[in-house]
RNA sequence: CGAGGUGUAGCGCAGUCUGGUUAGCGCGCAACGUUCGGGACGUUGAGGUCGAAGGUUCGAAUCCUUUCACCUCGACCA
């Protein structure tokens, strides 16, 4: 039993920020709902943009970047959005600090007209492409920035909702409202494929509510997941604008028939909240359980020795190990490199940065596998006297915390490789099987409320209505996640209006 | 923004009611020794403007005033 970490049945919400804070994952930061990412955390997010921004890029994206602080009046343009966003904006007033009598800085010059922190940048964006868009042989505009963004949040969590945080939003223009349609599924679509391959989590397609739905938005698609507590959490979201932003900001052009026509514009965004998502599909009681594909360390080799005999054997054997792992040119690289270190990194693929770690530090052994097991790393190798002698290897693996002992005659590069992809692909059955056993059928609303009590997402017939949808959302706290892309084709009954419907939703408790 | 609570070492807390030696404990940290295959133990040591400002007093972590921050619940949360 981890003693850092509360277990997951006890105190849920406690249990996330435990197992944050013994992976180091994230810290508070001095400013009120900022957090700080630490190195193993940011990996995370650098291994997430690394893999999603190599899926924008073969659906023909490009990158680039728009400034931090967008002009008050871009912001009244769009009526929603501004309803939307308004009350969580981070307003800059002021340049410049003089100091007063006290000696304390104080704001000097007030600004001709005030600059709101981007919650989003469907506005400086807009207004960018309007200058930039004249003729249907500039369309479609295809365009993705890796940002932070600040919404002046009421309550915060770590990862899952912080005033700062980091995200990806793309931005598209488009000939007509097909296209900028397709986009928006396919978008959805590449999300939805990443969660599954990449974070090993199961996600739900669907299309938001008008209550759920983005401010200045025509509709919303968005990814939906369970979480271990039964709770549902957004992953990402993927908007179709209509013409909305293209009114708003002029982005007009002319067509194929000599016409001046507004664009039709698409935006998409995942953010650090995945991050809190992946902890909380995955994670267990002993601490972070991070995906082979996700982890920047995937393995790490732990010697357990005795005396000085014990240890130069042992370490000597580690080498081999490591070298059957790595290769013998990568691990001379790296005692080279990292000579004196405690912790010894061994890139297993420069291109996806990865590697194993070997651990030198003085103390228990132990304490060291403490150390990896709450960092999440997929994979332990613990290696003894006893190994050296039988030329073996107790491997641990992280995710079901199973153990096996294993050969050193057996290992190489494409026998780990295996062994990554086959705990990716447990992690994901794994995940799925609990999601899909905590999608529960009710046929009436008592129904709804009895089954909203033990979690998960809740199935039943739901004609959409926004007036109705507040009733149950003050009864029950639930909110429909998501009405399904797929459905059975049949009609039902409504359960709480009891009008036809060709739908069924989800309803949960969300984060 | 409403209600309640908390600020004392990196973290968790005692001490505050009833003012009085040099402000304590546990964890963590450092050194040394014994240990070492699932969170060991001993010895020694470092670490504090008691959230901030002002006041009462011979004397304030403790009493008074003001203020700031954070936490919980509610409201809010594309």
């Amino acid at each position: 039993m981890a003693k850092n970490i509360v277990a997951r049945a006890k105190d849920y919400p406690q249990w996330y920020l435990d197992v944050i804070k013994a992976a180091e994952l994230a810290d508070y930061s001095p400013v009120r709902g900022c957090m700080v990412i630490r190195p193993h955390g940011y990996a995370l997010w650098e291994a997430i943009q690394k893999d999603l921004d190599r899926r924008f890029r073969a659906t023909g994206h490009v990158n680039a970047y728009f400034p931090l602080l967008i002009p008050v009046s871009f912001l009244e343009k769009e009526a929603q959005h501004v309803d939307g966003f308004a009350m969580e904006s981070a307003v800059v007033t002021h340049s410049s600090l003089r100091k007063d009598e006290n000696g304390r800085l104080i704001p000097q010059s007030e600004l001709a007209e005030p600059f709101v922190v981007r919650p989003t940048s469907e506005t400086i964006i807009g207004y960018m492409y309007s200058q930039w868009i004249h003729s249907y042989r500039d369309l479609p505009v295809l365009m993705n920035q890796w940002a932070n963004v600040m919404r002046w949040e009421m309550r915060t969590r770590l990862f899952l909702r912080t005033s700062e945080f980091l995200w990806q939003e793309g931005h598209t223009a488009h000939e007509t409202a097909e296209e900028a349609e397709a986009e928006t599924v396919k978008m959805l679509n590449i999300y939805a494929d990443f969660a599954h391959e990449f974070l090993a989590m199961p996600v739900v397609k669907g299309r938001k509510t008008e209550s759920e739905r983005f401010p200045g938005a025509v509709h919303t698609y968005a990814i939906e997941a369970l979480m271990q507590d039964g709770k549902a959490l957004q992953a990402g979201t993927s908007h179709f604008l209509g013409q909305n932003f293209a009114k708003a900001f002029d982005i007009k052009f002319m067509d194929r028939e000599n016409q001046l026509r507004h664009c039709w514009t698409s935006s998409w965004g995942v953010s650090t909240r995945l991050i809190g998502g992946l902890i909380m599909t995955h994670s267990d009681d002993e601490g972070l359980v991070l995906p082979p594909k996700v982890s920047s360390i995937l393995a790490a080799i732990v010697p357990i020795y005795r005396s000085e005999e014990e240890k130069s054997k042992v370490l000597a054997y580690c080498k081999r190990l490591a070298v059957a792992l790595c290769g013998e040119k990568r691990v001379e690289e790296a005692l080279e490199r990292e000579k004196g270190r405690e912790i010894i990194s061994i890139f297993v693929d420069e291109h996806a940065m990865q590697k194993i770690v070997f651990d030198l530090r003085e103390g228990r052994a132990v304490e060291k596998h403490f150390h990896w097991e709450q960092r999440g790393i997929p994979f332990r190798f613990e290696v003894g006297p006893r190994d050296v002698d039988s030329e073996g290897f107790v491997l641990k693996v992280r995710f079901d915390n199973s153990k096996c002992f294993g050969k050193l005659a057996e290992v190489n590069s494409q026998w780990f490789a295996d062994k990554c992809a086959e705990v990716q692909e447990a992690m994901y059955q794994k995940a799925l099987q609990y999601r899909d056993s905590h999608i529960i059928d009710v046929n009436s609303y008592e129904e709804l409320k009895e089954a909203l009590k033990s979690g998960g997402f809740v199935r039943c017939w739901f004609k959409e209505d926004t007036e109705v949808e507040a009733k149950i959302k003050e009864e029950t706290k639930a909110v429909v996640r998501c009405v399904p892309f797929e459905q059975s084709g049949e009609v039902g009954k409504c359960i709480y209006t009891g009008r036809e419907t060709s739908e069924k939703v989800l309803f949960a408790l969300a984060y």
